[in-house]
DNA sequence: GCTCAAAAATGGTATAGACAACTATATTTT
DNA sequence: AAAATATAGTTGTCTATACCATTTTTGAGC
């Protein structure tokens, strides 16, 4: 299970090891791991080395420590989704609404300046654009117009409407999302968003801007969305860092 | 320097020296820290010790490790300190603007039906209500209502106004704030927002409400802020979980 | 059964040392 | 002068051990 000739770290493999134990369900929230010392026993590695797999894991919040009682595999927590980046599909769901989507728009064209300046490319690169009224429970909730970079996406099927781009990418392409930019600002509808949002002009908005990047730090898509201010809010998890 | 008798461990004390001399400026980014072994040798601690308090660093982000290299302070990324919770006068320093303040109200009352919910108290509870006007660059930015639990924070002087109650409350009270949940709003500014933040009424503003926790939980504030929409972008960097 | 004290088990901190992998610099060889 | 080689310095990984603080379990005594 552990091989001491691996390239790989052995704190690495065990770190592994750990986690395929709990996303096959073989290891259960609440459940106790073995001690660390059982742990060093049995794969006859040093405690300090199965300690250095456990702490990353603890960090990082799978797992529990408890002086005194033991390392336990942590509670996947309800709103962690919303922790961190979540597409507007996986949004809704969390809060129970069904979201659903109308397409507005769908073409490939040159990246606009912003655009290209969001995917750190050339104005000449081909990118997607795609602009949806997204829908809860077949209400308007938001007037979302997505860019993605063609050269890393591929081709993307015009029936997105009716799922999440994040999962197409994920599952169908195999690109790992990383991290993401989002800016909040409130403004008021114009013309556009109050028509395709069936409001008033004038009347607020949540304008929410995002660009999202690979694993590798690439980006992949920049999303301007204007939300309905009387209808959404927006709700974040958000850590503290010791100055 | 380094107490070996102190209680608390000697990797933090390191780690709290570390913090200490970025913070000064004594340290600046670019810096190539002194190597581990030599830390150790100084100190007379082990260089595993050592170890642990930078490891620490380097996962915030404070610090940077390059292999063969050495340990370096980073590069203050502009947007990093947005990446967690931060307070007002943290954000705008980090966007280069002078913080400010004026004081509208300061008093103790007893909790509002839904601020005794979001601080997980009786509607008895004493609290602290703090109305403020806060500026950047000596221009009404947002208007923020405050409410502390006073049982939790003891008494607030009335001069918080020029100062970031969180580095108070850290400083002074010695609380730990651990994490936070925050919601964004687009409203229209009512008479009160209006008139505090020198805007139109119907204006657009954005509305944050924020519950930040101790680091064993329990709520410590609450606080409603209405930021003017024209001026104030939110920004923050997100971290996908796969689910 | 209950209580209290002792023992065992657990994670937290710390040591001293070893070797590996990588980088930069100095030195030698060509 | 250029290229290859050695060398020193750095972080990365790992070992074996020790003691501490907290919690749980055990067991003796009642």
């Amino acid at each position: 299970m552990i091989d001491k000739n691996s390239p790989l770290p052995i704190y690495y493999q065990i770190q592994e090891m750990i986690r395929k134990k709990i996303e096959t369900g073989q290891w259960q929230p609440g459940d106790m791991l073995p001690s660390e010392r059982i742990f060093s026993e049995d794969f006859d590695v040093s405690r300090m080395t199965v300690r250095q797999a456990v702490t990353e894991l603890a960090n990082e919040g799978v797992l529990m420590r408890e002086k005194g009682k033991g390392t336990f595999v942590a509670e996947p927590k309800i709103e962690q989704p919303l922790q961190g980046l979540t597409s507007f599909t996986e949004d809704m769901k969390a809060r129970g609404l069904e979201p659903g989507s109308t397409l507005i728009q769908y073409r490939l064209r040159t990246a606009p300046g912003k655009v290209a300046e969001a995917l750190q490319t050339e104005v000449e690169t081909e990118v997607y654009e795609i602009k949806r009224v997204r829908l809860a429970d077949d209400v308007p909730m938001a007037y979302e117009t997505t860019f993605i970079n063609l050269e890393l996406a591929g081709d993307i099927p015009e029936d997105v409407e009716n799922r999440s781009i994040y999962s197409f990418l994920e599952q169908e392409r195999g690109l790992k999302i990383g991290d993401g930019e989002q800016t909040f600002e409130a403004s008021l509808a114009n013309t556009e968003e109050a028509d395709k949002l069936a409001i008033e002009e004038g009347a607020p908005v949540l304008l929410i801007q995002r660009i999202t990047y690979l694993e590798d730090g690439t980006p992949l898509e920049y999303v301007k969305s204007a939300y309905r201010g009387d209808r959404y809010k927006f709700n974040i998890k958000t850590k503290r860092f010791t100055k």
